[in-house]
Parts: structure tokens; sequence; C-alpha cells
RNA sequence: GGGCGGUUAGCUCAGAUGGUUAGAGCGCUGCGUUGACAUCGCAGAGGUCACUGGUUCGAAUCCAGUAUCGCCCA
């Protein structure tokens, strides 16, 4: 065992620098990341989705992980065999930009460089950021277990990644074919629709006449008009459409119409997929350069012409205006319809633009012979990609939180297109099929040294693969899939998983598509890749913009650590937010958190203090009588809280349960119970020591999941002072879950008075100003509470600076100057050197005034009989008692102020 | 065009299945270094829960509509 945290006289501040590298260290060399592997018991698996390599981790990934090793802390501590598999993703497309950004400083190309080259260079970036961000998940706490740490061009991911591309093939869900795609010419590579980005702008509507022309390519008198935003298109169109049942056009369906400026016939067709509303009712139609067009145009067998490059310039279709770019193309166009009388009319128009999401560039729709993923396809009866993944979360197999963006993911599900999965790239997975000179294809996971058919010799596609189609895969491929090892068979399927809802359709969708595929032979209830899947919302910054490098506004998630510490930072972005809703960055925040964490660092070095060298027993339920009122309330409360962050953390509430934590740590055992426990330690009664020791070790273990550095630290410490089966590290030691032993509503009942009649005892003393110096006599005259009121006498004394005398609610207090307070059937009589009559009645009427209305309000909701008839007794319970309550109180300060 | 979400204190946000006089942090006001903590303590001010209507004994919470901001899909 390597040697325990140094453990000297704690420092008076929490310094997080000092700890969370040696904390972390001691975690991981000990192995408590590693789950062993348990056939008696489930595990707990979590799949960290697998950051870029193209650089630093985000503030994003910072939440992730906040939420992702609360998880499995949480887990861990209940004993199950807990796996959070890390991961890093190449990123085809983004990592080959950076990568050609960097040569582009030394002035070079990727087509300089080669291929070869090109790929060998980004695996240097590779190897060296690939562990930079597994640093950067240690500096933030993640206790993810780096020995199965699996990059996605690993080989076995490549194995994974081979098998499934090639069993799909062979199902026929894979297939190469002509279709029309979204093109970015400053990637040159072809896009998914998912990575296209839809901007408005501004632009044009051009209103052109198409002549009619007669049998023999007469022209004739009449015309038809179309509107167009793009006029340079017009080269390559092969028909206009018109909706069907639009009047106007019913007599020109099937004639023809001459192309301006080319020439040629085209013919007007009927097309449902026409809105009679937009410009004229007709459309030209230009299959080669729009998707609407080339879907038109299939349906009625028109021509495809392609007059517009890859690099966007116009190529000999255009005619007379091959070589022009194609903004140029428009203006000459423009200009020529004009000379030439063809062109109507221009209108100021908007409307959207496809973008390349990566790099903004406007993306080109083109015909283009790409590999696609048919989702909707059967496989076998009844099965299709995105049925059964629309299925797996209708049916409840998959559970998705929060429970509304079910819809958005099953609306998505329910209309998806084919996906296209190649990518004219050179870093990624390259696709599994090699060519011979007779164009043979030959599909096969292992590289092939011939063609299958002719035994020819043959050259690998050269495209790669989307990179969701890898990173699709991982909840089983991590595990070790298509091998069957016992990783996969004991941790698959994953427990829970964790992403921003802007990925869900590029990985959530794909990861179920293809685990229910791939996993199919475990039936429908073991194939699915996940139980459950949390959508966390988005961090913005302070104006609650999104944080991007363009915008500058980004955070870097290790300098918001060396600011505040680790476990601020994850308890301030945990607590940011309800999960899936969007955050605000703010450092007010994060202070706050910073500060909480000192908090707990210096009640706990208070708790030590007390200590001393004391090991201390675990106070029994057995003894529970003979505790103090304020023992019994807080482990009563301690109790409360343990049953409630239970059902949080089950619910996925994890700011809340956090929050609920810090109120009690804070709020109550040190603002109440640690004030109070003073008292009697500094009179060498020593009882209070077990339960300071035991309610703060609960604590801690409560708080681990949220701030794990800081409670280690502290728990290292505390741990030796409490006899009883201690493990070595909080990070597994057990989860406290409540029995109920401790219970004690009379408890909580009476301290909560006491706390009361305290505080009314201190807003005497800020009202009338009494110097801190001050100890006034307090004639405490109580009713049903006097015995805790007795009990906590001397700790009254000490917190609230007064020489209380508690005394029957019969009994009378003697002459002098007092000022009043009530709570419940409590008097308070705080005796003052002179008294402000005036001041004092108008306090008491404030005070009986507002008792009044409350009793107002309690009376006549009792006094309706609907009421009492309908709401359950122990709503009208609490209510009359309310009302005694407050009418006690009203009639004790009624007398108070008759006695003025 | 379809769908989703937000609107609660000056700011950032909590408020399961409707049920005490709606909470926290930050900020603000006043007081305060007593041996855990000034990264702190005590006390206080501050909210017609966006609006309108409905359901209910009872609505921040459920329903319908409106306004406004944002997001997703087409």
């Amino acid at each position: 065992m390597t040697s325990t945290p140094a453990r000297k006289q704690l420092p008076p501040a929490y310094e997080p620098a000092s700890v969370e590298s040696r904390i972390y260290e001691m975690w991981e060399s000990r192995g408590y990341f590693q789950p062993r592997i348990d056939p008696d018991q489930p595990p707990y698996t979590i799949i960290m989705p697998p950051p870029n390599v193209t650089g630093e981790l985000h503030l994003g990934h910072g939440l992730e992980d906040a939420i992702t090793d609360a998880l499995v802390r949480w887990h861990r501590m209940q004993g199950e065999p807990a796996l959070w598999l890390p991961g890093e993703d190449h990123a085809g497309i983004a990592t080959q930009n950076v990568i050609e950004r960097e040569l582009l400083k030394e002035g070079l190309s990727r087509q300089d460089l080669g291929r070869e080259a090109f790929v060998e260079r980004t695996w240097m970036w590779v190897r060296k950021y690939r562990h930079r961000i597994a640093d950067q998940h240690r500096k933030l706490g993640a206790s993810a277990d780096w020995t199965r740490d699996v990059f996605t061009l690993d080989p076995g991911i490549v194995k994974a990644v081979r098998t499934t591309f090639v069993n799909l093939y062979r199902d026929g869900l894979i297939y190469r074919g002509l279709r029309m795609i979204n093109w970015c010419p400053r990637c040159e590579t072809a896009l998914s629709d998912l990575e296209v980005d839809y901007v408005e702008q501004p632009s044009k509507l051009y209103f052109i006449r198409y002549p009619m022309v007669g049998e023999g390519g007469m022209p004739l008198p009449d015309s038809v008009m179309v509107a167009t935003t793009r006029p340079e298109t017009m080269v390559g169109d092969t028909g206009v459409a018109v909706n069907p049942g639009d009047e106007r056009y019913e007599e020109k369906i099937g004639r023809m119409l001459m192309l301006p400026l080319i020439g040629r016939d085209i013919p007007v067709v009927a097309d449902d997929a026409v809105k009679t509303e937009f410009g004229t009712g007709a459309v030209k139609v230009t299959p080669g350069h729009d998707p609407n067009d080339w879907e038109i145009g299939q349906r009625h067998d028109l021509p495809v012409i392609v007059a517009i490059d890859r690099q966007g310039m116009m190529n000999d279709e255009a005619g007379p205006y091959a070589g022009l770019s194609a903004d140029e193309a428009r203006s000459r166009i423009v200009h020529d319809l004009e000379d030439e009388g063809f062109l109507d009319r221009v209108e100021d128009y908007t409307h959207s633009v496809g973008v390349c999401s990566r790099c903004k560039t406007v993306v080109q729709p083109i015909p283009s012979e790409q590999w696609w993923v048919a989702v909707n396809k059967e496989y076998e009866p009844g099965h299709s990609l995105a049925g059964d993944a629309a299925a797996a979360v209708r049916e409840g197999r998959i559970n998705i939180v929060p429970q509304r963006f079910e819809k958005v993911y099953l609306n998505w599900m329910d209309n998806i297109r084919d996906w296209c999965i190649s990518r004219q790239l050179w870093w990624g997975h390259q696709i599994p099929v090699w060519y011979c000179g007779s164009n043979h294809m030959t599909v096969a996971v292992e590289d092939p040294a011939a063609c299958a058919t002719c035994g020819g010799a043959v050259r690998q596609d050269e495209d790669v693969l989307d990179t969701w189609f890898s990173s699709g895969l991982a909840p089983h491929a991590d595990l070790g899939w298509p091998d069957d090892n016992e990783d996969l068979r004991y941790f698959y399927p994953t427990s829970d998983m964790q992403m921003g809802y802007d990925i869900m359709f590029f990985w959530c969708a794909r990861m179920v598509m293809f685990a229910l595929y791939n996993m199919r032979g475990r039936g429908p209830e073991g194939a699915v890749p996940f139980r459950n899947v949390l959508f966390h919302g988005l961090i913005r910054d302070a104006n609650g913009e999104k944080m991007t490098k363009s915008r500058g506004n980004v955070v870097d998630p290790l300098v918001v650590v060396d600011q505040y510490g680790a476990d601020a930072f994850r308890f301030a972005v945990l607590t940011g937010a309800t999960l899936g809703a969007d955050q605000k960055y703010s450092d007010d925040r994060l202070a706050a958190s910073r500060n909480f964490a000192n908090k707990l660092w210096n009640s706990t070095r208070f708790v030590l203090m007390k200590l001393g060298d004391q090991r201390v027993k675990r106070p029994h339920p057995a003894d529970q009588a003979s505790f103090a009122v304020e023992d019994r309330w807080i482990l009563s409360r301690l109790e409360q809280l343990e049953t409630d962050v239970d059902s949080l953390l089950r619910a996925y509430q994890l700011g809340e349960a956090a929050r609920q934590v810090q109120d009690f740590l804070w709020n109550e055992f040190c603002d109440w119970y640690i004030e109070f426990a003073k008292v009697r330690l500094n009179a060498n009664d020593f009882r209070p020591q077990q339960v300071l020791a035991h309610v703060l070790d609960r604590g801690l273990r409560l708080l681990h999941p949220f701030m794990p550095f800081v409670t280690e630290e502290l728990w290292q410490s505390l741990r030796e002072h409490i006899d009883d089966d201690m493990p070595n590290a909080l990070i597994v030691a057990w989860f406290p879950k409540s029995g109920g032993n401790w219970k004690d509503e009379r408890a909580e009942a009476a301290m909560d008075h006491v706390v009361e009649v305290n505080r009314a005892i201190r807003n005497i003393r800020a009202e009338k100003k009494l110097e801190m110096a001050l100890r006034p006599r307090v004639f405490v005259r109580a009713g049903e509470f006097r015995a805790a009121l007795d009990e906590t006498a001397a700790a009254t004394a000490f917190t609230s600076r007064v020489e209380p005398v508690v005394v029957g609610a019969n009994d009378q207090v003697p002459g002098g100057e007092f000022a009043f307070a009530r709570i419940g059937d409590t008097e308070v009589a705080l005796e003052l050197p002179q008294v402000d009559t005036a001041a004092e009645r108008a306090r008491l009427e404030k005070e009986l005034a507002e008792a009044q209305a409350y009793i107002t309000r309690l009376e006549g909701q009792l006094g309706n009989a609907q009421f009492r008839s309908k709401a359950p007794a122990h709503v009208v319970a609490t209510m009359e008692g309310n009302l005694a309550e407050a009418r006690t109180r009203a009639a004790g300060l009624g007398e108070r102020l008759g006695s003025l």
C-alpha cells in the first residue's frame, strides 16, 4: 500500500492546490478506479463521451465529469463494481482541420505531405493530446478507470467498426449510391444532414420568363414565369415544376419551355412538392444543384446536369459561362436575362442557406456517389435500425432523463433519413472496401490480399467514415466487442449515459441504433447500449451567450480549478441549474462554492481539535434517550437527509441532493449543532464528541460524490478518531443510508423551538442595539418545550449572549424594563437598561398584527366545511396546530401590550 | 410551418406526486475578530411566483389561452 496522505496540522484555510493532486494520486495508485468483477453483483457502468483529441477540455466537459463522477462515486460507495470507462475521439474533420492549420503555418498543405505522412503527423499530435486530456480529467477529479482508456482509432475499435460495416453491408443496410449530398467546398468533403446548419440570409428573388415552345420547337408567345434565388443554376435546369392542383398552370403541364440563354427545351411537370404560394407557383428544376429538385427530377425522370463543380466554378455544361465562379456567373446571367428581356423583376427575399456547421462555409448540394446507412430498411421482418431505436425508448427499455427529451428523440427518429457516412478525409476509419481493376468490390474486416471475386490486385476505398460511426459503437466496442470477453459479458449493457442535449442525434441516436443491431443476440433488454441516458444543458457565459472560440468567451476549466479548486468548480456547475437546463457561468457562484469547501474545512478542524487524540465510538440508537436534545435533533435530521439524498440521487436530481447536503452541514450542523456543542465541551462534558465525529463522518460521505477532494482529505484525518470499521479511504467507504433508528420528531420540534427562541433573543439584541459585551438577563416563560429550553439554557446563554432564566408559563417575571417576544407558547422577556415604551409598543403591535392576519387566514380556511371534509387529515391537523400556536402567541402579545 | 423549454427577490437559480406565513447563494443595510472559519458570524430589508381565464376546499405547481425570450426540427 502506498503511504497515507500527509496528515499534519490542518492549515486555517483550505488550499485545494496542496491537496488535490496528492489525493488523486493516492486514489489512482491504489486502484480504486478499477472495479473488481464480481459475478454475484450487478455492476454500475458508465461510458465517458469521448472528447475530441483536438485540444483542451472546456466547461462542458467539466460539467460532464462532475455529473458522471458524482454518479460513479455514489454507486461505488454502495459497493457496486463501478466502471467509468474513459476515452478520446479521433474527431475526423475537426482534427484534420487542426493539423492542416498547423501545416499552413509552415506553408504546407496536406497534399504536400501526402496521405501517409499526414496521418503520421496527426498521430504525433494525438499521442501528445491524449495524455493532456486525461490529465485534465484527473485535475477535475474524474475517477475513471484509465487502465481501460479507449481511443476511437485503437485496433479494437477498428475491428469493431469494420465488423459493423461488413455486417450492415451484408444485410443490405449499407450501400453505395449516387444521391444529393451536402458538400463543404472548404473542408472538401461530404457532410451528413446533421452537420449542416441553416442561417437566414437576405437575398433576392429573381422572376424569369421561360417562353413556351410548340411542337417543332417553334417559340410561342406564351411563357411561364419562375422565381428563383439562385439564377446561376438555371444553366442546369431540366424542367419546370408546378403543383398539380394549381389552376393557373393546368393547361401547361406536359408542354415544353425554352430555357433562356441556353436554348434547351425542358418540360413542365406537375409535382406535389411545389408550393403554390411560393413566387409564381412555378419553380425551375435543377436536379444537379438542389436537393428538392433532385427529388422532383427523380420522380419525373429529368436529366441531371451538373454545371458547377465542387470548387464552386462553372464547368462546360454552363456553356458561355464556363470558367466563371458561381458568383460571377450569377451577375452575368442576370445581366444577360435582362438584356434579352427574360428577367421580369427582382424582389428582396430572406431565405435560409445551409452552411457547414464546422467552418460556416455555404454548402453545395451536389449529386455524388457516397456510402449510406439505410436506417429505415428492414433487415429482419419488423426490424430496422431506426424503428428499433425508437421502439427501445417508446417501450421503456431506454429511459431518457429529463423525460421531455423523449419527444425530441422520437420525433427525430421517426423522421430520419438515410445517413451519409463517407467523408473525403484522410484522418479516420478508412472504409473497409477494396476495388480491383474490374471494379469488383471486396468488403472485409481484414485487409484482403486480392479481389474476392477475380483475385486481381485491389485498392482500398480512399474515403473514411463519419466520426460518429465509430463513436456510435462506444458502449459495446469500448468493452471489447466484437470479441466476447469478460468485460463485455459483465459490464454490458451500461447503466447510465450522459451527454449534452446538443449531441442527442449525433451520438445518442446512433449508439442506440448500432447497439440494438450489433448486440441483438442478447435480446431486446440486453442489447440496449444503456438503461438511462441523461441530457444536461450547456454552460453559457455570464450574458447567456454560447461559449465559442470565435466569440472569445471560452473559459478554461483548469484555470477555474486553479483559482477555486476542483471541488468548488464541480459543486458550482452541479448546482448551477437543473439537469437539461442551460446555466450561466458566474465567478460569484464559484466563489460561493469555494467558501463552502472552506467552511467544511474549518468545521472539521474544529471537530478534530475537540477530539484531540481521542478515538470515539459511534452513538448507538439504543442509547438515544441518554443523548441531549440537540444530539437527538441533529441525528434525526441526519437520517432525514440520508433518506432525501438517496431518493434525489435515484431520480438523478444531483444538484438538489448536493444543495441539501450543503444546507444540512452549514445551516444545521455548523450554525447550531457545533455552536451548542461548544458549551458542553467547554464544561468538560465530552458526550458531544461522538456525535460530532459521527455526523461529520456521515456528512463527508454524503458530500463526497460532489466534492471528492476536500471530503477525502478531511476524512483521512477524521477516520482514525472513529472506533468503527473504517476503510482506508472515503472513496470506498459506504454511502450512508438511513435505517430510521434516530428519527425523533419530538427532538426536532423541540430544537426548532429552541432555535426560534434564540432568534427572537438575537433579534431583540440587534434591534435594541445592545453592545456585544452586554449580557442581559432574559426570562424565558416556557410552556410545552420547557424541558428542552432548560436543557439548552447554557447554550442559549453562550450563543445569544444573555443570562437566561427559564421559568414556567404561570411564573411571574420580576419587575423591571423588558422587551418582549413570543414564540408559540413561549414568552421571551429580555431585560433592558431602559425601555422606549413607544418603540416597544410599535414593535409589539406590528408583531400582533402579523399574528392576527395569520389567524384570520387560518380561521377562514379551517372554517370552510369543504376544506375540512376534503383535505387530508394531516393537513388539517397541521393547520389546527398552527392556529392554536398563533392564538397563543397573539394572546401573549396582547397581554404584554396591555401591560405597557 | 411543427415541436420543446424558460419567465419566481436587484442578479444567478432551487421549489417530486397541488397542502404551514414561497427558499438559497451573491448583492444590499446594520452590528460584530468570543480560540474552527472574515473564504466568517448575527440580525434585517427585499417577491401581486410574466399575464388572463379555468379546474379545485386549496394553484408558483394542473388545464386553456396571451405576451416575451430562447432552442430544436422542417
